[in-house]
RNA sequence: GCCCAGGUAGCUCAGUUGGUAGAGCAGCGGAUUGAAAAUCCGCGUGUCGCUGGUUCGAUUCCGGCCCUGGGCA
């Protein structure tokens, strides 16, 4: 009893991964799963780019805009949605589809994720309050609870070596010692990939006229809602692209060219970390290099070639 | 037309008392296991405007030309 493979879409941000993933649901009998970071947030739709109420009419979409921008989305956490959500998908004989920008929730899918304990509170304020004191008496506490773990740490990587401390805290393990024997969630043969891998070039130019776009579309009300909400800046629904550079433009911190200007460098900057992940990560997944919807559909449809 | 200032990295500039040059920003490469649109590490990528001259050697000194500002006409 072999299952249809699910289908993984990757991609950097602007090059197109939305449509082609409305085209390949439309083609497998499929449905839209998110593998996005921002786009599960509900109140940035705008800002995250994420799929339309109009692009999402005639194919069901699945966890876009399924929390609020107060909560906290997490690899774990996602990778346990995305599950359920493919496995109720499969249920209904439908094919999951799931398509994003966030290399590491893919990478959860296809390596699969160590199962460390969830942090209670107090374990990762303690952890908060050594980071407190510099990040050279982070490393020093990081390195007595996880030797080998911090040595892969580069530099002054704060947020990786307060999870060893935290984790180290709580479990009294070395977060390394959880890493390993992860199994992959999807299994080899049960999922095919492709990575949208276009010219460089021609998508920063898309990512600057899409920024335009955005506020064009309604950017600055969305951003102004949130800041209105007064939340810790430190959320990561608070830290998508835009969002900080809009608000200091809100506060007169930034003028509008120099918020947009910003805005948009940010977003080729991450763009530019997508390629390099992709690349190294996923270097035997096949390409798509067109930005052009129609090409892209023919690339995809010539991949679906001798599969049932 | 004349006078002054300037032409050095993609941009803004520094510098070499003559030994082919370095900062910031931009850019590029890399890492990535519950914040990942986050976080971090690494890397100067160059006809020193063009062309003659002086010199062992010129981006540097001298002449001519071109270009860009500003001023005078």
């Amino acid at each position: 009893m072999s299952v249809p493979p699910v289908w993984l879409i990757a991609g950097p941000t602007a090059s197109g991964k939305t449509a082609l993933a409305i085209h390949a649901a439309r083609r497998l009998g499929g449905e839209v799963v998110n593998a996005d970071s921002m786009q599960i947030y509900a109140d940035i739709p705008v800002l995250s780019a994420a799929p339309s109420l109009d692009e999402q009419a005639d194919i069901p979409h699945h966890l876009f805009g399924v929390l609020d921008a107060s909560e906290r989305a997490s690899v774990g956490w996602w990778a346990r949605a995305a599950m359920s959500a493919i496995a109720e998908i499969r249920s209904r004989g439908k094919r999951p589809v799931v398509v994003g920008g966030t290399g590491l929730y893919f990478n959860a899918l296809t390596d699969g994720l160590a199962e460390v304990p969830d942090i209670p509170a107090q374990a990762s304020q303690a952890a908060a309050r050594i980071a407190d004191r510099g990040a050279d008496a982070l490393r020093i506490e990081a390195e007595r609870h996880d030797t080998e773990g911090a040595a892969r740490v580069l530099g002054d990587d704060v947020q990786r070596l307060r999870r060893i401390v935290e984790v180290g805290l709580a479990t009294g393990r070395p977060l390394s010692s959880f890493h390993g024997d992860t199994v992959p969630l999807l299994q080899p043969g049960e999922w095919r990939g492709v990575v949208i891998e276009p010219d460089r070039e021609a998508l920063y130019a898309r990512i600057d006229a899409r920024f335009d776009r955005m506020l064009a579309a309604g950017a600055l009300d969305e951003v102004a809602a949130l800041d209105r909400r007064e939340l810790d800046p430190e959320l990561p629904a608070m830290k998508a692209l835009g969002v900080p550079q809009l608000i200091a433009l809100r506060k007169g911190e930034m003028t509008r060219a120099e918020a947009e200007e910003y805005a948009k460098r940010e977003s080729r900057r991450y763009a530019k970390r997508q390629y390099t992940w992709f690349r190294n990560r996923c270097a035997d997944w096949p390409r798509i290099g067109s930005l052009d919807p129609v090409t892209a559909r023919a690339e995809f449809d010539a991949l679906l070639e001798g599969e049932t």
